[in-house]
DNA sequence: CCTATATATTTCAAGCCTAAAATATCTGGG
DNA sequence: CCCAGATATTTTAGGCTTGAAATATATAGG
């Protein structure tokens, strides 16, 4: 989903061309997330989403809530609810409920999921290194910190 | 849903790099196309799918046939099939059979599909000029420019 | 103590998305 | 002409996604 900028009225200099950059990155992360959920789907299983979640989930090892996680990977509450049911279901991750304060419960990666995960961490990584193979060590530096530059000045205006 | 390099084994140098390339990337996509999404329901009770398509169509005055689109926007034939069903719905793009080979339809936009989504397109080319209005106009160049090179690279090997 | 408001989570309806199966039609050899 | 394989599209099952409503619990002010 993602095309070119179009004939339309032009408010200012510079304006198309940021249009055009849009439509590029749109275009390049479609095809490495298509790339990435296919083959999370034919050698695991799996999908993006519960890769995600995992992945979060691996890097605290304590447990997180319902609320941590979804602010964390940036979608709804509800969405995290139906993929943690799922992942549950699966045995790769238990939810607690917390002495203190019966609302939250604590969602946890159990040794399966831990085990499930590295397993699809390694493969993953290489599968980025692979698909971005084709940029320049060091343009990858230079556009890393352009997007990081980018993404603190949007989080500091929100 | 985006998180960042983990610690887990490494095969090359310059992986790790990669790898936080991808992750800011996709993290970026996500929040601009979070606030475009928002916007777009919104101000014109609509998506970012439905956008897409109708952008399609719009430069194709002529119409295209489901499996143009599916190709063009990289996406499933299913999903489009049912995309272009509620626009139909809406009066926004019409169906039609093709004498000569039964099997496809030309989709257009009727009128009210033009208008609707010329007022979508200006209002969303300055979203993106202020979205992405933080980086600098020299960066907008030379990021472009090195994603559409990833992205010829990426098609002249698949 | 009680209640209004805030917080954490789930449920719900609707739309998006894919891969695979089902339909329908077309085309080229026999 | 016939039919086997190719092509175009829709249907289906299952999962992802959101925003809003529903539940349940917590907390603070009166």
């Amino acid at each position: 989903m993602v095309s070119a900028p179009l004939a339309v009225a032009d408010a200012g200099p510079g304006d198309k061309e940021r249009l055009r950059l849009w439509i590029r990155m749109l275009r390049t992360t479609r095809i490495v997330e298509a790339e990435l959920r296919e083959r999370l789907k034919r050698e695991f299983d799996s999908t993006l989403p519960r890769f995600d979640v995992m992945s979060a989930l691996y890097r605290e090892r304590e447990g997180m809530l319902m609320s941590d996680l979804s602010r964390f990977l940036l979608v709804s509450n509800g969405n995290v609810t139906g993929i943690i049911d799922r992942l549950v279901a699966d045995g790769y991750v238990t939810r607690t409920k917390r002495e203190g304060d019966k609302r939250t419960s604590v969602v946890r990666l159990t040794p399966a999921g831990m085990g499930a995960f590295k397993k699809m961490a390694a493969a993953h990584e290489s599968w980025i290194a692979e698909l971005l193979g084709g940029v320049d060590t060091f343009e990858v530096h230079r556009l890393s910190e352009m997007l990081h530059a980018f993404r603190s000045n949007w989080e500091g205006e929100h």
